[in-house]
DNA sequence: CGTAACGTAGTG
DNA sequence: CACTACGTTACG
């Protein structure tokens, strides 16, 4: 419960009372059943042949000095950072990510990484890593390790945002399938991206046993329980969903998993990248540039 | 059986 | 496309 993170929404001022049938766990039970091939654990410490995964993960300044979530009155977006939630999905920081990769700012290679974990670590200890290490089991599944655990892990993801270029994005093994994730040549490649990794994430939505076969089709699928918004344990009560729940049967739009929110068979379904052209937004990049020059110039 | 939530159709 | 509403499914 620990590893469950809070992801404030766009601004959830009232999350606390967000429908109290409202689970307040990133997963119900069955959809911790539904058996990824891996944990979450699994893939920060699955060692990756290029690139220490571990040492990207370290906390940095940038994390410590997150604004707690100002208790303003107004439920209203507050121009703090967890506007970077503003997308449902928030997938548009590793959208970000992905475009600064492409432009050769993020390049994932061992030496770079090396320098970005260096950084990042300069004013944490690696007590995340020292988690990690202590056995990938023990965190993942349900485990919390500590108080610690759920404020760095704040963004929803349990690996979540990366001190590169001074912002943070991202870092959710789920978020890669699901973005089309790719280290260029070859630099990177971490088990998420393996094909076992893309698959079971990727399928996950249509676990066999909860679509009866692949009969009709028309079988519910499952949240993934590892996206982002699968991870929000708060209702934002502020969206279409929540404000219409009773008539509306909708999950709040900012937990809506994005599997389920890919058209099954739809085009692009399996790329992964579907429904998250790498290539249009002007807006992630800019967020995250200005991000990116914020943390830079402060 | 009650509740949560997915699928989908209707509407603007 | 977003919103709304309802049918349906899944689960406790």
């Amino acid at each position: 419960m620990s590893t469950a993170v809070d992801i404030a929404g766009p601004s959830s001022p009232d999350q606390a009372h967000s429908s109290a049938k409202i689970p307040n766990e990133p997963l119900r039970p069955s959809l911790k059943r539904s058996s990824h091939p891996y944990t979450l654990s699994h893939y920060i410490s699955t060692p990756s042949p290029a690139v220490d995964v571990k040492g990207l993960i370290q906390p940095s300044p940038a994390q410590e000095q997150r604004p707690a979530q100002p208790s303003n009155s107004k439920p209203r977006r507050a121009p703090s950072w967890p506007d970077m939630w503003e997308s449902p999905s928030g997938l548009h920081l590793a959208h970000a990510a992905e475009l600064l990769m492409r432009a050769g700012l993020l390049a994932l290679t061992p030496a770079t990484t090396e320098q970005a974990s260096l950084g990042a670590q300069s004013s944490q200890p690696a007590k995340k890593e020292a988690a990690e290490a202590k056995g990938g089991k023990g965190d993942g599944e349900g485990g919390g390790s500590g108080p610690e655990e759920e404020e760095e892990d704040s963004s929803g993801c349990s690996t979540d945002f990366q001190p590169f270029l001074g912002a943070w994005f991202p870092f959710s093994p789920a978020l890669f399938p699901l973005t089309g994730f790719q280290m260029g040549g070859g630099h990177w490649r971490s088990a998420a991206v393996g094909a076992e990794g893309i698959e079971g994430l990727v399928a996950e939505g249509y676990s066999p046993g909860s679509l009866g076969g692949g009969g009709g089709g028309r079988r519910k699928r499952k949240r993934c329980g590892e996206c982002v918004p699968c991870r929000r344990q708060t209702n934002c009560e502020q969206c279409s969903s929540c404000r219409n729940r009773k008539r509306g049967h909708q999950i709040c739009k900012y937990r809506k998993c994005e599997e389920l929110k890919r058209k099954p068979g739809g085009p692009g379904f399996d790329s992964r990248v579907s429904g998250f052209d790498l290539r249009g937004s002007d807006f992630t990049l800019g967020l995250a540039q200005e991000r990116s020059n914020g943390a830079l110039d402060g």
